[in-house]
DNA sequence: GTTAAAAGTGGACAAAGTCAACTAAAGGAG
DNA sequence: CTCCTTTAGTTGACTTTGTCCACTTTTAAC
């Protein structure tokens, strides 16, 4: 594989490590981290989700997980419905605040995103999406 | 803005924060975190790197900054140089140690591009390393 | 010359993340 | 059914990372 090449993409992750920072500092405005933010949008896009799915997932520790869900349980952000089915897992639920929390976040990045591309025309945020979509899509192909 | 491409763009994100999370817990391979590598790497590319430079490129507090700087200095990585024009600043500076970790650090990274990208193709990896510039163009052409 | 801004440091603290040991339930293999 | 292993989750103790604020020193600006 061609040394430029390589280079490039190492230069294009530095450059999104930032982008990234920029908008995950944001989230902050609510008193939450990016890390609950993912978990509550998580949890609201599976049905029947299990703290293990989101350690692997989110590549997150096992015993930090525990502590966060049960943070955000005390909070009535979540609740942990114990599985009939086995009872070693919890089925987590977003509540009625969960939902609420998760959509005013929702709303906040959503116009992040708008404020981020002001400035461009819709064809130029069109070739933006459609390059984001390419190399999420070879991406999978290969191995995430 | 429509709302379908909003919702791409930050499936863009989440998908490209989890592909970064694995790149950059693989630097810790060499004992140092992923911002002590970026500290090094932003060094080396400048010539006359201060360190509230660093501070604003990498959007890192002073006073943490001010602390790494001194542990890269304690062992022995950078060097710091009162700067002779302005006794405020002070010049950073690689040592031959500091340069040889980077150059790990480095020789790492690339190596984990490439074990990435095995299992696709030339044309596939050029098409992806063309997404990222056309995404990295536009975003510079705007704001960043 | 006085005031303001820039660069950096240090203390105290909070948040985020890690590691290892543990309980309890479920899923086999014989 | 019983022994063993795996899976899910929890807890304690800890380290690392990051933040806030007050402070010093030096330069810049009027």
């Amino acid at each position: 594989m061609d040394k430029e090449i390589i280079y490039d993409i190492r230069q294009f992750n530095r450059f999104y490590t930032k982008v990234l920072g920029l908008f995950n500092n944001q989230i902050l405005d609510t008193d939450y981290s990016l890390t609950e933010a993912r978990i509550l949008f998580e949890i609201s896009e599976r049905t029947e989700c299990i703290a293990n799915i989101l350690v692997q997932e989110l590549n997150i520790d096992r015993s930090y997980m525990s502590r966060i869900l049960r943070k955000l349980e005390k909070e009535e952000l979540i609740e942990k419905k114990s599985s009939t089915i086995d009872s070693r897992k919890n089925l987590l639920l977003l509540t009625k605040k969960g939902e609420e929390l998760l959509e005013k976040i929702n709303i906040q990045s959503d116009q992040q995103i708008i404020q981020l591309f002001s400035g461009l025309t819709d064809s130029e945020i069109n070739v933006i999406r459609n390059s984001m979509m390419v190399i999420k899509e070879k991406f999978h192909k290969n191995r995430f």
